[in-house]
DNA sequence: TATGAATGAGAATTCATTCAT
DNA sequence: GATGAATGAATTCTCATTCAT
């Protein structure tokens, strides 16, 4: 009985929510969650304002429905570790923050910004602690698998790096020795 | 119009300039620059709104003000170092990061967010460059005299490590062990 | 084509065309004219909101139906009349009155309200007014029949008293006595 | 210290204040409370639409506002009551009433429709409903001085008429017979 | 210097209505 | 007939900023 197929309303409607997400996410990223209204979203997607509470019924939903979408594409990732080595799988963890530091910086600042802002509510904190404390447990498997002696604090320690050189390369700019950094990384966990 | 009346003049007009601030910093921080209004600051120091546009001419420029009266603390601080030995300057920044960690998180969350924000002003962001410039120079100093090869990557490593530990503890909450980090940072610097 | 389906097809119309008053009239009752948007409606008849609008060219129309709709309901009532005393009657009017006010006290307020809205259109308006003194007609006719000297001032009386009291339950709400009002009701007109 | 003196701003406050409410009031009256947009009214008062919000802090404040104008007005009436009669109270209830209700059909109009819109927070349903229970004590006492045995309800059953009398000249309009009701009621009560 | 009333631009959100399918 | 994606205008509300006093 319905006159546009399911199918074909439900391919429509996947794809203008990723259109919404995907201009919502660069407008976060480059003016910030509160600076970048639904207007300019609506308008640099080219659609109409209404349209996007027809897909997310308020901004904090969308800024949710973002956020699931990049923990989503993490997890995609982690299919490839799938067979490695410990150390291999280190030296991809670093690999990965550096490649997604150089290539998606904007993503990075918007999503390390989202943790530190406090107009944002539980929900998505609670939502952003978790995701913070599986990378940590991934790490903490491979420093055990590496026998490391205290592998938890080790895996702290590895991610309050990488979490530092994000920050350091977000704030200094193009100053910031990445390729040192790396090197550094790769020289401390003898890779 | 005596001498003695202007004195007493700029005694309180600075007093009234360092209530606003500190009210603003204490606003932003907990509810975010956006979502803390002038209003709400004014409110709060119990000033009118009207005073604070005549100390401050825009919340911009409130901002601007918070950020070089926390910079000033910070030069205040470097006087204590003066006849350390470099491990004992090392242990003083450690510690100095994490009491204000642990007293007051939230100028910590709104310092780190600034330096994220891409609405903040290109003059505010020199600043911020510049100071986090500095504490890394201050670090290779220390790493120098501690005859370390790679003093300037180790001040940048050690600076990413602080960084990443005040990050952790702002996403995840009091779940982040503080002090374990502490340890090892004691240890990994041999302190 | 055949005759047949043309039927069954009318008497789904009709069908659908009632699940969208009933579904309407309830939800302008609870929320409000306003407040009841076509989408909610839609969704609780278990219709599509484009639906809604092949058989009701607009919201007005919608409250046109629905006011038609309860008019012809009392019409109906009206067969029950036939043959009785006119201080049966009278009683029956008092009787139908408190018993509507009890079982569907939304729709009495929803009803009265339409009545008070100046928003509403004057083709409404004109068949409000139509319906109240329809409703006078009547019950003058009993009072003529009981011999009244002043039978339409007593209709208007009599009326103004039942309106009285169906607003003052709205209003009041439970502490209203409704069950002393009645009393009164049959004492007075000797009932 | 104050630049503009205390008096001179709340006299500015206060009738700024009243220009809102009785504009509001007016709007209400004429569209509705849905209707009446803060943008219309404050175009109605000539002045800015923030203006409205440094007054009221919301739409649904505004109406509390004005109902509790309202009903400062009807206390005001009270003090003419002063060593009357009963019959002379009964008869002045009634005069207040119509003549009311000649004067100002738009303010009855709305205070009635107000207390039929589910739209309308219990706040001001609590408030309302107060305001009719007075009503209704001030009556019973009259009819208590005036010997009824059964004044309780004689004044429920007074304040119905009334009410009724009302809701259908608001109906009805031009058409219904207030005068004839007046002395229906006179007569009723032996005025 | 100090006040807070007033402004006006812009934000989030809702919703009746249209229309391609 | 039936769907629901899409539109756009309207609405409530917020707030940085100005200005008369």
């Amino acid at each position: 009985m319905s006159p546009r197929s399911t199918e074909q309303n439900e391919a429509q409607r996947a794809q203008t929510r990723l259109l919404i997400l995907e201009t919502a996410l660069k407008a976060f990223a480059e003016k910030g969650y509160a600076s970048a209204s639904i207007s300019y979203i609506a308008k640099e997607a080219g659609i109409s304002k209404g349209l996007s509470y027809h897909y997310f019924k308020n901004k904090e939903d969308l800024l949710v429905g973002i956020f699931e979408m990049l923990a989503g594409m993490a997890d995609g990732l982690e299919a490839a570790w799938e067979g490695k080595t410990p150390r291999e799988k280190l030296a991809m963890a670093i690999e990965m923050t550096f490649q997604i530091l150089k290539e998606q910086p904007q993503t990075v600042r918007f999503m390390t910004a989202l943790a530190l802002q406090p107009e944002v509510t539980s929900h998505l904190k609670a939502l952003i602690e978790a995701q913070k404390l599986i990378n940590i447990k991934v790490y903490e498997e491979i420093f055990t698998e590496l026998n490391y002696k205290e592998a938890e604090a080790e895996a702290y320690a590895f991610g309050a790096l990488l979490d530092g050189v994000a920050l350091g390369n977000l704030a200094i700019g193009n100053d910031y020795p990445l390729d040192t950094m790396k090197k550094v990384l790769y020289a401390k966990y003898d890779l």
